[in-house]
DNA sequence: GTCATTGGATTACATGTGTAATCCTTTGTT
DNA sequence: AACAAAGGATTACACATGTAATCCAATGAC
């Protein structure tokens, strides 16, 4: 399934919260600094659905959204595609580059070590 | 500068090595498991020229092609691009998850600690 | 009950993308 | 010199994408 870069912003917004109506949808994109026309979303709405990133059940006559893709599981597929693609799978290089690019601070760096230090907890 | 999945493809044979012909170019991408038809390459070549992702010095009557745009540049675009939109621009969130998803093995954090350790030291 | 409104479905249309084929010109072959 | 090969330029064409407008049916207002 491949979601496009604007059916991505309207999944974002449904992921926020739901099951949301797509007026509830079209509210929370207009909060976020960009003018979305009301019929450019519906559409990019019936795209989603068609291909079965998200589906609904009626409400009245109104249609109640929710994702069938979970936002972890497209995060984490597009993050491995990424690092598969760039960085021959490993994550270090990617790393390393935030930190030449000088994209850490003193905080990411207590987080990345907490975070080692749990794994090597639950490796031994 | 919006690059696509096959062009980015082609460009990534150029980043090998150049500069580089169009059928060196078109040689590497076949070594890679795909069959890339001749003409369908430099339709791409094309439209990367156009992008100004690359660019080409005559060699005669043939072009030698050159990336205009790095691949640490991109990759760094690209990876910031990712982190910014699904991880709020931290890149422990994503190191976490790889951790959750089992995807992290021993040598992966002996090279994230000792980034971290080199970090520490420039960091003082 | 009639009419405007509202919400999803269908249609529209320019531009991008994947995948080539054809054209045109230069150059090597005989 | 004539012809074939080679390589970039142009054209092709179906499907995807961004961005809406129009259509149609249900519903609420009077």
């Amino acid at each position: 399934m491949d979601i496009s870069k604007t059916e991505l912003k309207v999944l974002k917004a449904i992921w926020q919260d739901h099951p949301v109506s797509s007026n509830e949808i079209i509210e929370r994109l207009n909060n976020g600094g960009e003018e979305w026309h009301e019929k450019t979303v519906k559409t990019l709405i019936g795209r989603l659905v068609k291909k079965q990133a998200i589906d609904f059940h009626r409400e009245g006559r109104r249609y109640l959204y929710f994702p069938l893709v979970s936002e972890e599981d497209y995060q984490f597929q597009q993050s491995d595609s990424l690092i598969s693609g760039f960085f021959k799978g490993k994550v270090s290089p990617l790393f390393a580059m935030f930190a030449q690019q000088n994209k850490l601070n003193q905080d990411d760096i207590q987080e990345l070590k907490q975070l080692i230090e749990r794994w090597e907890k639950d490796n031994d």
